[in-house]
DNA sequence: ATTTTTCATTGATAAAAGTCAACGAGGGCC
DNA sequence: GGCCCTCGTTGACTTTTATCAATGAAAAAT
């Protein structure tokens, strides 16, 4: 409960960006995905402005009223859920082009709380005025339901991950997922930064960060891959997506 | 591969079963929560009729082109992804007033199975038309939102339950969730039939069957609940609930 | 009604991951 | 630039869960 006070003081939250979806390099990505320039200036002018966080700062929390969605404009978040009893899950990392804040929308309370773990830049959605945009443009709203309808194929991903896969399948899943979105957005597929540290990998793997750090030892061992600390570059590709393939000895 | 061929040789769905949300009694649990008399009746003409499904046999399959959902009028499914390896992961069971088949919208192909585990009937929602329907009604657009938002919430919950919690945990934390929804429902809280194997128990919980079992059978020894096969007697909830925050060993 | 098959339970053993602990390296702060 | 604190790595050992295997009970098929 102290460890993170320090970085929680002051909810530090800029407002005032002026931001415009058909000027963003990540409409292909976010939301405005599909809009025609017409339709994209209307959501222009729906979009709250941007806002900036540094590193450690919360965008929201569990128990807030929950207002908008946010679009990662820049930056690395992660979301996480606790319980009463102190447990911490982890349940995503999102990067630029990516939607937060849905979880909100059910009970118009956050639900988990959503961190940066790099200085980031988001868009603000506000909900009600893009639910009635939204019934005046279809493809607006189709694309809304695709981008949560993505969260919840994503979520049984995880669950995929969690229930049925080892540590190191996990973490090879993860790197490579992380490599995906990378090259998705134009940076090294092979070689990044991770923003997070072992204890939240583990939390999101549902490991223990011991179990992470080894993992990783073991890859770099094996000639997978290149760990320094926070900078990874990924060796083998091919290799690391066959640990997600084993036991092929199933009869046809 | 071939194990579960006789169950599906045959799509056995029966169409036709004529439907109305306003006569329904689950409505206030399902997609017309909510609604005026007026709009409930909007979308009764919308609702593509009900569907009965004989145990076994598939709602919908991974690879199905996505063209509706489906309201759970009576019966239990479960859902379940499966990669190329073989592995196989259920993310859900869904009984009555739930809501099934979010996970096409995203790519307009499903990516998940849904299986009726007792013969069952479901109300068919086309989903371009309730599109055009909620971009009208805009209680029906906002509550088709919270149901999905619920659905990403109710992911997290399996994130956390999967990712940081013990066996038993586990196991108590389904039951419990079980009997929330049966209660939630008129039925006993207590006493239920399990619908699901053990097996499938172990895959949504992310054990092994003959973990779940020494774990139902510890539970009977500790006076918790009362097991045979598959009927379930919840013999103290409270005691129960309290194998949920274990260590409360915090130190504020 | 009987046979067959699937499902559940339990035990013994193995494997995987967690825990506890020590040390070392980096990054941020003064 | 140096100090402090967080983060990462590694080792030894423990706990938890998986695996393998056998048996029994219930449900489905004939």
């Amino acid at each position: 409960m102290h460890a993170n006070v320090k970085q929680n003081v002051i909810p530090l939250i800029t407002p005032g960006l002026k931001v415009a979806c058909s000027q963003c390099n990540l409409r292909e990505l976010c939301l405005p995905f599909g809009l025609s320039e017409e339709d994209m200036g209307r959501l222009d002018n729906l979009i709250g402005g941007g806002r900036k966080l540094k590193r450690g700062h919360y965008l929201y929390r569990a128990g807030d009223p929950f207002e908008s969605i946010f679009a990662v404009r820049s930056g690395f978040f992660k979301t996480d859920v606790l319980t009463e009893d102190g447990r911490d899950q982890v349940t995503g990392f999102q990067m630029a082009g990516e939607i937060l804040g849905m979880d909100g929308i059910s009970t118009e309370i956050h639900t988990c709380n959503a961190v940066a773990l790099e200085d980031s830049e988001v868009c603000l959605i506000p909900f009600t005025e893009l639910e009635m945009l939204s019934s005046e443009i279809h493809s607006l709203q189709h694309h809304l339901h695709q981008v949560m309808s993505r969260e919840i194929v994503r979520d049984h991903g995880v669950m995929m991950l969690l229930g049925t896969m080892r540590a190191e399948e996990r973490l090879a899943a993860f790197l490579l997922n992380l490599s995906q979105r990378f090259g998705a957005r134009g940076y090294s597929p092979a070689e990044f930064h991770l923003r997070m540290t072992r204890e939240e990998i583990g939390s999101y793997l549902g490991l223990k960060l011991e179990t992470v750090s080894r993992a990783f030892s073991r890859f770099q061992d094996e000639g997978l891959i290149s760990v320094q600390q926070k900078h990874i570059r990924i060796v083998d590709i091919p290799r690391l997506k066959t640990l997600l393939t084993p036991a092929d000895g199933r009869i046809g």
